[in-house]
DNA sequence: ATTATCTATAGATCTATAGATAATGC
DNA sequence: ATTATCTATAGATCTATAGATAATGC
């Protein structure tokens, strides 16, 4: 037995505020290994090893978390203006997703205006909470879900390249 | 103003029974549907255009029932065994997309038994309920999920045919 | 001395029932 | 006559506070 539920209001006003710290928990490493790279001045090699590398990161942080908060996600009350710093972290974060991804898709023919590969890659990535909430994560699940998302962008064939660039990006900035 | 709080008890004995019947209407359509595509004798003339049909439909589902009730999927109390009928449903229509995307998938490289292209759609299908929770659905996002999950499946190269197919087997069998 | 936990509980909210009232279908 | 809704509310559960007790850091 842990702590005793009146024992969090000694370091938390509200259950909002709880709740905002757990949200919270769930994107701020993500987003700033996403800042990290995309400010990178080295840049990449092959194109789409920094999408690779913060889906990876994003991902495994996902999946070897504590607990699987990302299905806090969806309670109603994270829509309202109260949590805007959480939803504003995410939508940056979806946002340098969208860059880092080129802004192409391999779906959508042509010039088609709407989802790109950057944000499949998001909503992969993202999915990964429903896996880990239906107990199929595996060790690789991370890995496929970023690899996914690079040949949703038209990169499948230089995956080799962009998975050993990705690793050295990642040991280098996280 | 619809219907009381209490009313609602004439219809429902508890809760459970409540979301048991928000949950179930979730999948039911498309469970159906992919068990008619399966079962379907005339088969495919392309691979993949069954996979297609179901994702599509299903997504388009997701996206124009009155509520967004996806996001109930991941109350901790659905994962308790009152839900099993639910679950069952969901993990059946799941291996549909499994078995109808053959089994392959664009990813992984050589041999990994792990996530097949079929998982994949099921996985950006259902990330449609993220997307309208957002409020970022378009008139084309369940198109351009299902597409995105043949990709995945390796078959990006015959996707205008597929999409022709797919749209033909929704006209006749939904 | 300060910070963190505990027990106990007030007040708010949620779930479900009882019984009255209204609507529907023979 | 049956079925569906409503109002009112009992009892359960949840949120947050008060005040006592324990732990921590000078």
């Amino acid at each position: 037995m842990g702590i005793r539920q009146s024992s969090l209001y000694h370091h938390f006003k509200t259950k909002d505020e709880i709740l905002e710290d757990l949200l919270e928990g769930t994107v701020s490493g993500g987003l700033e290994f996403a800042r990290a790279v995309a400010a990178d001045a080295t840049g990449e090699a092959v194109p789409g090893s920094r999408l690779h590398a913060v889906a990876l990161y994003d991902g495994r942080q996902l999946c070897s978390a504590r607990w699987n908060l990302g299905v806090l996600y969806h309670l109603p009350e994270v829509r309202s203006a109260r949590f805007a710093r959480f939803l504003e972290d995410r939508d940056e974060l979806r946002g340098l997703y969208r860059t880092l991804g080129g802004g192409l898709s391999a779906v959508g023919g042509t010039g088609s205006p709407g989802t790109t590969g950057g944000d499949f890659a998001f909503r992969l990535v993202e999915s990964l909470i429903s896996l880990r909430a239906d107990g199929l994560v595996t060790a690789e699940s991370p890995q496929q879900a970023a690899d996914a998302g690079l040949v949703l962008c038209g990169l499948a064939g230089r995956l080799p390249a962009i998975r050993e660039e990705s690793a050295a990006l990642i040991a280098r900035l996280a």
